[in-house]
DNA sequence: ATGCATAAGGTCAGTATTCGTCAATATACT
DNA sequence: AGTATATTGACGAATACTGACCTTATGCAT
């Protein structure tokens, strides 16, 4: 049932568990993939769709004999820093579905709450309804708008 | 007569029953629109107009090779004159500052934490700010959609 | 130093799946 | 009759996985 990604992302996070407060993992690419039984771009695969920004993480590597990967996990400094990620991984414009990605990301990470991810998500609703049927926004305005009010909304919460 | 979005619903909602303290259930959606012989995006038809989040419920899906839908209860449904009071509360229009005060008052009664309340202040905010300077509308009918609004985010919490 | 062999990892396009959207149509409820 | 809700189906978009081909680093031999 799980797929392939999901093992060995799963197999990823265990190499991050092992240790409180690890902040990276390394591996090599051929090694990983002969272990699972697939082609190593398969692994580029997982890190470019699991161990994104958007998720917490920044990925390095090195080609060449000795080569390498690296999966960092962001940690922010200060509340800006936060903000500033909000800002990049959202955008100008959003579609809903994107917006739920982050809003499951961010509350994978701790975050977010359940509840708090609720909120959200009606309030995305009733914005994105309220400007459908009552003001005759465009759909691609309309994305614009989610996209201030979900920075918003978690910009304020990175503060508190 | 029940509809089979109905039919549909209440199928789904046994799962949720099958096991209490379960807070999700994972489907497949051209399966379970074989099995009742409808056509896959009368699935979503269902997921958008029964399980909302105004509803105390999250849909996160994935498309593509081991796609699926996951359906979270976040929040089980309130009591009908539990919602009633809120409503009544709140009213069919609400000043910022009526509606500041009612969430102090939740919050001093500790149904709703202070990252809540900001969520709810920040998206209140942004709806009237957007309102006045984007689509001029009159005060009066801001006040509304801020009673609506309000109303439906409190609604979803499922406060006790 | 130079150059080549070797040893990594990266990219991209193709294929098969699976879900979402939207507009048109049908049905049910005042 | 008119509005709201339900249903359908054509089309589009995202995801998973593979394999062929490309790029970059290391280090040894000259």
């Amino acid at each position: 049932m799980a797929s392939l990604t999901e093992i060995i992302e799963s197999y990823i996070n265990e190499l991050f568990a092992e240790e409180e407060e690890r902040d990276y993992v390394s591996l090599r690419r051929k090694e990983l993939a002969a272990f699972f039984g697939c082609v190593p771009s398969q692994i580029n695969y997982v890190l470019r769709s699991r161990f994104t920004p958007e998720r917490g993480y920044l990925v390095e590597s090195q080609r060449g004999g000795h080569g390498y990967i690296k999966i960092l996990r962001i940690c922010y400094e200060m509340p800006q820093d936060k903000i500033n990620h909000i800002e990049d991984i959202i955008g100008d414009s959003i579609s809903e579905q994107e917006a739920k990605s982050i809003l499951a990301a961010f509350q994978e990470r701790g975050l977010i709450t359940s509840r708090e991810r609720l909120l959200v998500e009606v309030s995305l609703r009733f914005t994105d309804e309220t400007g459908a049927s009552v003001f005759n926004i465009s759909p691609y305005k309309r994305n614009v708008l989610q996209a201030e009010l979900l920075k918003r909304m978690l910009g304020s919460l990175a503060l508190s």
